[in-house]
DNA sequence: TGCGGCCGTCAAGGATCCGTCAAGGGTGGC
DNA sequence: GCCACCCTTGACGGATCCTTGACGGCCGCA
């Protein structure tokens, strides 16, 4: 039995969804503006989020991002606006999928499953090839390839840049950080960190002064962001 | 760089759909018939697979499945038939996303590159999120996010904020704040206090003279309001 | 009304942290 | 032995952050 949280100001709609996804074997949390769904989100963890765009208190661009702070939960987007920006909009800002008013309740539950089954599959956290811009690091291989072409790393900088990778999005402390690549007994030496950190940078930043993937979070660690 | 394999046996569509394409900085590959598809992705894996269902050797929905035997690799299904039944039997074989032409470039780059964004996002474990309001803290990723942009604090800001989020709702006594965030021998730099309270307020309140998460209680301490 | 706590605000050093460059020194291949 | 490569370490400028002091508003109390 999956969880859905149904996100809509329309109390008519809202119960028609509800009643429809209850009758189709879900279990249904609904939410009539961005606050309560973030709020809900993050204290009942749904596997699936169906978002109308068109909410009172908040831009559903908005709560897209705001659940994506911390959270990879499918969601799937409502709206009646029929044409383009809107959809390029949220699915950039990390829908999975999107749904035009009006629609076909089918389709509508086909995208449901298929969200879920997409989230569900065993993607068990190593992945092996994680793209980044306009870098592509294979951890798999050992391997790195900027703008396609193959970038040579050290020992000690594959080993910290993949410590980064398998964290991507996430602060990685200096403590672990250090530990991870050196070993324990090195938690001190953030020297180290300043060096690799820098050469990662020469070697894979568009602009190494300014990183965009190599993120410094000034006393506390290191992110790698996609 | 990506890689998307186009399956399509109109040679006009795919030529232009591989123009278009690789000015966006993806790798193209091409197939014609449900086969060579087949036999490229199982030879030279893409990261999104964008398949047009009309075929001339097989089916479109066979060709997923094939492809589903082995492989997790993201599929956009392009067809040309408006209605239902085509989409629902697409995404349930494994499909991961669909788009009916005609349609918008900008919105069929938006799908691939969602598509390749799930593929390439690890799963998430549980993790300790507190919503209130606007302000989202997750814990365990030392973010926090205020109208779902990311804010940057300081070591001992993060430290303070923390202590008050894991007692919200809870009145917090200078004296135990100030242990948990400088040590003990600081429980008199009552000072501290009111300088990083001010801090926080400024960057995490909407009004920060009239704070209504951070709020103090006089001679007491503080409390985090959600 | 005047005074003294308590709290919030602002600003200014000085300490710490970070990025950068470069020079040993160790190790392994030839 | 010689060379190439890589790890470690030092030095330094600049940015960031912590600490500290000064000041004003508010409130209770004499």
């Amino acid at each position: 039995m999956s969880r859905v949280l149904v996100v809509d100001d329309e109390p008519g709609l809202a119960h028609a969804l509800a009643i429809t996804l209850r009758a189709s074997g879900w279990t249904v949390t609904t939410a009539d503006d961005g606050a309560h769904a973030i709020a809900s989100a993050a204290h009942h963890p749904p596997d699936v989020i169906l978002l109308d765009l068109g909410l009172p208190d908040m831009s559903g661009l908005d709560v897209i991002t705001a659940v994506r702070g911390w959270s990879r939960v499918p969601i799937v987007v409502l709206s009646a606006r029929q044409h383009g920006e809107d959809k390029v909009d949220a699915l950039d800002a990390g829908a999975d999928d999107y749904v035009t008013k009006p629609f076909a309740m089918n389709e509508l539950l086909a995208r449901l499953r298929a969200a879920v089954r997409r989230s569900a599959a065993p993607s068990d956290g190593d992945e092996a090839v994680v793209v980044a811009g306009s870098l592509t690091v294979d951890l798999a291989r050992r391997r790195v390839l900027r703008d396609g072409v193959d970038v040579r790393l050290t020992p000690t900088e594959w080993s910290m840049l993949e410590v980064l990778v398998r964290n991507r999005g996430r602060l990685v402390s200096r403590r672990q950080l250090l530990q991870d690549v050196w070993g324990p007994g090195y938690s001190d030496e953030t020297h180290y960190l300043r060096v690799y950190s820098a050469q990662l940078r020469r070697k894979l930043e568009d602009d190494p002064a300014h990183p965009r993937h190599i993120v410094t979070q000034p006393g506390m660690g290191y992110v790698f962001e996609v």
